[in-house]
RNA sequence: CGGGGAGUGGCGCAGUCUGGUAGCGCACCCGGCUGGGGGCCGGGCGGUCGCAGGUUCGAAUCCUGUCUCCCCGACCA
C-alpha cells in the first residue's frame, strides 16, 4: 500500500546547504535518506526499498555460485582481533563492557568467520566453502563524506571463501568475479573491474569494481581494455626530447632555483629533462604499518608481529623520477615493501645536501637511490647537492648507481599498448581479494588432507556495498530534474500520478488504475495527494521511477493513460484506460522490459 | 591531524560588525479560489538563536571555553 498521501517520503525543494555531491543532495531531496551524525545515516522507506533491490540482486547472484547466507555479529570480543593484529587499526571502534572486557565493533568479518571455520571445518571433505552475510560494518572513518558514499556505518555483503589450496582459491575467486560482473550488469551501472593494490605485504591478487562518477574518491586509469586503479596503474610515458650527450656532468649556476619548473625554465629544457629528487624516510618493521586496504574485507595489514613489537628502523632513500612526473605513494609503498614518509628538510640537509638542490651524484652508496623506470637512457639535469648548483649531463648508471622501480603516477596521455590513457574519478562499489593464509594462520583455520596431513585453509574475501551501488546509480544517471533510476534499483516500478481533486471522475479512474496495478503485483507509487499537478510531476521526476503514468481529465476523453519515461523525460505511447482484467499490468510489464 | 567554513522554527536564509520587542521565503495547520508543470488570497501554529560560563541594566549580537556539522587536504573502503 503505497499511497503518497500516507507514505513517508519527505521530498524537499532545497538540498541541505552543506551537501556537495549529486547523490548526497538528491537522495536527501528525494526523501530517501536522512542524516543523524557525521557519516551516520538513516534510510527512509523509499530509500530502503532501493537498498533492498541491490541486496536482492546480490543475494541471487551469491546463491547462484553456491554461497551460503548466514549472519555474524557486529559486537565482538577483541581477542581474535588481537590475534590477527587488526586491533591496531585506528578505524576499528573499540569499547568495554560493564565487566571491563574489551570489545570491538566489526569493520569486516574475517575474524568471526575464520574463527568459526577453524572450529567447524576439520577435513578436506568440508571444503570448498563460501559463506556470506549482509551485515552492518562500523568504521571510525577520519573523514566521512558525500552522504551515503562514505559513512562510518553501512551495510556490506561480505563473503568468504575457504579452499584447500591456492588453486581452489583461484576457482572461488573466479566464481566471484563472474557473480560480481553479473551484479554490476544487472544493477544497471556503468562499471569497470580494475586491478587493485594488494598492499604492502603483497597479496595474491585483488580487483575493485569501480563505478565512474563525478563524486568518486578513486581514480581509474583507462586505455582500451586496460583498466586499473591509478594507485597501481602502469603505462608508457610520453617521451621527452633528450639532452645532448655529455661525457661528464657539468655544474650550472641555479641561484635560488629550487623547483623543477624554475630550473627547467632557466636552463631552457623541458621539465622531463630533469630528474626530480624525492627523499623519503622508510620505516621498516613499523608495527603500525599497514596497507591502504585496512577497511576492505580483503584487508591485508602488516603481519601481526606477535610478541615484542619490532623497533621501526628508519632509513633515508632518494627516489628519482622524471621532472614532469609525480610519485605515486601506493606504488612507492609497494616498491619499498614498507611504509615511508617524505623526509624533513633537516634530514635531507644532514644526509644528502641542501633541500632544493638534491641529486644522486656523489652519494657513494650512503643513501640508496631508486630510479623510476620511466626514466629512459640519456642525460639529465639533477641537483648538485650544493647550494645554488645543478648538474647537467648526468647519466644514470654511469654517474650514479640505482635500483630501478616503478613508482610513478600515470597521467593522461600516457599509453598502454599504444592507446592513450584517460583518468576518471570513480566510486569503489565492490572489491575482491585473495587473502591466502593471512587470517587462517593466526586464527588456526586448518584441515586434514587425504593423508591425514594438517594444512592451512586458503581464503578469499569479497565485499560489496549496496549503498554505494544506489549512490553510484544516482550519480551516474541524475539530470537537472532529479534522480533517474535504472529499473533494477528503482524503489517503485511505476509512479502513478492522479490529477484532479478527490471525488472527481478522473480521480476515480486513477483509483481504479491503482487497484489494477496492485492486484497484478506491479510495484506502484500512487500520488493521490491533494496537490497541484506541477508539484506532483516535479516530485515524480525527483524521485526518479523509470515509468510515470498520468491519469487526468485528458485520460477520460482520450481513453488513454499517459506514459512518460523518466530517462530522457520522453513520452511513450499511451495505455488503454479501460482494458480487460490484467491487460494494463501486462502492458506495463511489456514496457518495463524495454527500459534500461 | 592541517587548512577553511557553518550552527537562528522541518528546509533554505537574514539579523551579529555597531548589544535594546527574533525576522523572511518555502513547508506545515485552518478557510476559500484554482486544477496538466512547484498556482493565488486570507488567517494561524512553530524558535532555550548548538551548549556552558562570563561581561552588561540588558546578549542571537561582546569575551572565554566547549560540542557538533560541512568542505579541501592528509589518511582511508
Amino acid at each position: 500500500m503505497t499511497r503518497l498521501s500516507e507514505y513517508l517520503l519527505p521530498t524537499e525543494k532545497q538540498a541541505p546547504a552543506d551537501a556537495e555531491a549529486i547523490s548526497h543532495k538528491l537522495m536527501v531531496r528525494a526523501g530517501l535518506i536522512r542524516q543523524m551524525g557525521a557519516g551516520i545515516w538513516t534510510w527512509l522507506p523509499a530509500g530502503w526499498r532501493v537498498h533492498e533491490r541491490a541486496v536482492s540482486i546480490i543475494r541471487q547472484e551469491m546463491e547462484a555460485i553456491g554461497a551460503q547466507e548466514m549472519l555474524m555479529p557486529v559486537l565482538q570480543p577483541a581477542e581474535p582481533w588481537r590475534r590477527t593484529g587488526r586491533i591496531a587499526i585506528e578505524e576499528l571502534f573499540k569499547l568495554r563492557d560493564r565487566k571491563d572486557a574489551e570489545l570491538v565493533l566489526a569493520m569486516t568479518h574475517e575474524e568471526a568467520v575464520t574463527s568459526h571455520v577453524a572450529q567447524i571445518v576439520r577435513s578436506y571433505r568440508d571444503l570448498p566453502l563460501i559463506l556470506y552475510h549482509f551485515q552492518v560494518k562500523e568504521r571510525d572513518e577520519p573523514r566521512p563524506r558525500a552522504g551515503v558514499l562514505r559513512t562510518r556505518e553501512f551495510v556490506m555483503k561480505d563473503s568468504y571463501s575457504f579452499d584447500r589450496d591456492e588453486q581452489g582459491l583461484a576457482e572461488r575467486y573466479e566464481l566471484h568475479v563472474r557473480a560480481y560482473d553479473r551484479i554490476m550488469d544487472r544493477s544497471g551501472l556503468r562499471w569497470y573491474r580494475v586491478e587493485a593494490d594488494v598492499g604492502v605485504m603483497g597479496g595474491l591478487g585483488a580487483h575493485e569494481y569501480m563505478a565512474p562518477c563525478p563524486a568518486g574518491e578513486n581514480e581509474v586509469a583507462l586505455a582500451g581494455s586496460y583498466a586499473a586503479n591509478v594507485e597501481v596503474a602502469s603505462a608508457q610515458p610520453q617521451p621527452v626530447p633528450s639532452l645532448e650527450h655529455a661525457e661528464a656532468p657539468q655544474s650550472v649556476q641555479t641561484p635560488g632555483l629550487t623547483s623543477v619548473a624554475e630550473v627547467a625554465g632557466a636552463l631552457g629544457v623541458p621539465e622531463g629533462a630533469l630528474l626530480k629528487a624525492y627523499p623519503v624516510v622508510v620505516q621498516e618493521g613499523d608495527p603500525a604499518a599497514r596497507t591502504q586496504d585496512a577497511d576492505r574485507p580483503g584487508a591485508q595489514e602488516d603481519r601481526p608481529d606477535r610478541g615484542e613489537p619490532a623497533q621501526p628502523r628508519e632509513r633515508l632513500v632518494l627516489v628519482l623520477l622524471r621532472g614532469d612526473h609525480r610519485v605515486n605513494e601506493v606504488k612507492l609503498a609497494a616498491a619499498l615493501r614498507a611504509r615511508s614518509r617524505p623526509a624533513q628538510p633537516e634530514e635531507i640537509a644532514a644526509q644528502i645536501g641542501p633541500p632544493g638542490f638534491v641529486g644522486p651524484v656523489g652519494l657513494d652508496g650512503r643513501v640508496e637511490v631508486l630510479l623510476d623506470q620511466a626514466v629512459s637512457e640519456g642525460c639529465y639535469v639533477t641537483g648538485a647537492n650544493e647550494r645554488d648548483l645543478h648538474l647537467r649531463g648526468v647519466r644514470p648508471g654511469r654517474d650514479f648507481q640505482f635500483r630501478s622501480v616503478d613508482v610513478r603516477a600515470v597521467c593522461e596521455g600516457d599509453t598502454v599498448a599504444g592507446v592513450p590513457v584517460t583518468i576518471e574519478p570513480a566510486i569503489e562499489v565492490a572489491n575482491i581479494f585473495k587473502l591466502g593464509l593471512r587470517y587462517s594462520q593466526p586464527l588456526g583455520a586448518s584441515y586434514l588432507d587425504e593423508r591425514g596431513q594438517e594444512r592451512p585453509i586458503w581464503m578469499g574475501s569479497y565485499g560489496i556495498g549496496p549503498a554505494r551501488i544506489a549512490a553510484a546509480a544516482v550519480e551516474q544517471y541524475a539530470d537537472e530534474h532529479g534522480i533517474s533510476w535504472p529499473r533494477a534499483l528503482s524503489p517503485f516500478a511505476v509512479h502513478l500520478v492522479a490529477l484532479g481533486k478527490d471525488g472527481t471522475p478522473e480521480r476515480q479512474a486513477a483509483e481504479e488504475v491503482y487497484e489494477q496495478l496492485l492486484a497484478a503485483g506491479v510495484q506502484a507509487l500512487y500520488d493521490d495527494r491533494d496537490a497541484s499537478p506541477g508539484e506532483k510531476f516535479a516530485d515524480a521526476e525527483l524521485i526518479g521511477c523509470p515509468l510515470r503514468l498520468t491519469v487526468g481529465k485528458r485520460s477520460l476523453t482520450s481513453g488513454e493513460i499517459e506514459v512518460q519515461l523518466r530517462r530522457g523525460r520522453s513520452d511513450a505511447a499511451g495505455l488503454p484506460l479501460a482494458g480487460g482484467p490484467g491487460e494494463l499490468a501486462q502492458a506495463v510489464d511489456a514496457l518495463w522490459r524495454t527500459l534500461p
